[in-house]
DNA sequence: CGGGATCCACAGAGATACTG
DNA sequence: CAGTATCTCTGTGGATCCCG
């Protein structure tokens, strides 16, 4: 499960650069983002909501997320198959800080140009 | 000046993703971080201060955030030439923002693994 | 001292097609 | 429905050398 995890910087020291690298891949942000406004979702939910994500990148990066215990994955055992995901505790907790980067960028964004 | 600025998505939309690319690339955090703490500092002063960094990474990163207004670049015309690096009040005001993603990242890294 | 120019490597994102 | 497997390509970062 956790046989690759992170494949940035294995030793990381700083804490902001650890929650950096967790949500700075292209499309970690727009799942979590979904997930925070939906609760939880199923798989083609969040396809259809993520404007051009395809599959491959979607399941990559839901399984990155799980193994950083951000959001769960419940799986039904049921045909035809089905799987929710939601923000888990850790997940949840990002949050606020998010909203607070949020607020400069809007501040950044009237500024600039 | 502005010539270039954004290599990432050109329309950011939304604000978060918009700050994620400011601070996104791989040495803005550290260069801001050194700032931060140190105030004021010259050139070859953040080069030491900034492990593993080059000449083309540093000149390029500075000149990418003076561009957002994030560091203020101050030149003095003296021999041998002296520049000076500061953090902007936009720089200022990202960093409690940081300092919430950081707790965060914290409590991430005590949990896993 | 404080940069700039050029060339190159490689990780990470994308397209496409297939499967339990 | 919910994913995987390959293969390709581009952007970002790095090395090295040069300049006012």
């Amino acid at each position: 499960m956790n046989d690759k995890k992170l494949y940035k910087s294995p030793l990381d020291d700083c804490p902001l650069t650890y929650a950096l690298n967790i949500i700075g891949n292209k499309w970690r942000l727009p799942i979590i983002w979904a997930l925070s406004k939906n609760g939880i979702m199923r798989y083609n939910e969040l396809k259809r909501n993520i404007d051009g994500i395809t599959n491959m990148m979607l399941s990559q990066t839901l399984k990155e997320l799980e193994s950083y215990e951000i959001i769960n994955r419940k799986q039904f055992m049921e045909v035809p198959p089905r799987v929710e995901y939601s923000l888990s505790e850790n997940g949840e907790n990002l949050i606020p800080a998010l909203k607070k980067l949020a607020d400069w960028g809007k501040e950044m964004q009237k500024i600039e140009y």
